[in-house]
DNA sequence: TTCTTACCTATGGAATTACTAGGCAAATAG
DNA sequence: CTATTTGCCTAGTAATTCCATAGGTAAGAA
């Protein structure tokens, strides 16, 4: 599993956002309603976005959240890699993990390293948009 | 994390034998003590292994696995697979998990797809004789 | 002031992962 | 036939991660 229900989540808030469209800011209750999420999760998970810029966020009555670009300017990477921390295929590769000991000599090193480049390429490519023109 | 540890050890395993080349059976425990893996653990995988028919097992002394193929026989998919159960990017789009409910009307879920084929055609694409080869 | 909403910290249950333990079954060497 | 070596089988377990919950504080509007 290369993507968990905490990336599956932004990405459905995301687009749920970006299908309303409005300037108008939206609870998080009511996406999480509507979405059937828990709503506590939710908050865990918009934090991190709206922290990171990708959405604003106002409190008190009127307020909640909103996209502060088009959705052609989300990518889904940008999304995952911020919810999910990191997108790597095995753990040797990824940045926080210790350095694996067999870097030098590995050979699966260059097709994990492939590996990884394709999957960022990937969703690097597809856009918010995209997703809501279902042109995938 | 798409290839854990077990897929990773897997992989090792085979290559270690294909590295060898020989027509002889070599015993588990004298590729767990070269590659520095538990010796238990590697029997677990051995085990599907063997029973999926990819390598031949021997009892007793002068026994151990040996490849049953040439090594460009051998996709890395099929090893993966076969030793990580699966290789789907998302549980919504694995068999063994329930079907998700949102299936019909997910946006993502054309993008899951096209992800679990791209990583599936990558798998199969590459042997063990490419990696021991490095040509990757 | 009160209500609403975002933000923060801590915690817990469930599942998974990586590994260990101990024995049984098969095959060979003596 | 017996002892040794090796693969095979079942169970358990420590650690980690994942998903979610609980209970508060801070900010802002009516």
């Amino acid at each position: 599993m290369i993507v968990s229900a905490k990336g599956r989540y932004a990405l459905r808030v995301m687009v749920c956002f970006a299908q309303r469209g409005s300037e108008e800011y939206i609870p998080l209750k009511e996406i999480a309603e509507q979405e059937g999420i828990s709503q506590k999760y939710l908050e865990s998970i918009m934090c991190v976005l709206s922290k990171a810029g990708f959405v604003d966020a106002v409190h008190g009555k009127g307020g909640g959240y909103r996209l502060n670009r088009s959705p052609d300017q989300y990518t889904v990477g940008s999304i995952l890699k911020l919810s999910e921390g990191s997108l790597t295929a095995v753990s040797c590769t990824s940045q926080g993990a210790a350095a694996c000991s067999r870097t030098q000599c590995c050979e699966a090193k260059p097709m994990w390293d492939k590996l990884d480049k394709m999957i960022d390429d990937f969703f690097e490519g597809i856009t918010i948009a995209d997703l809501l023109k279902e042109t995938i």
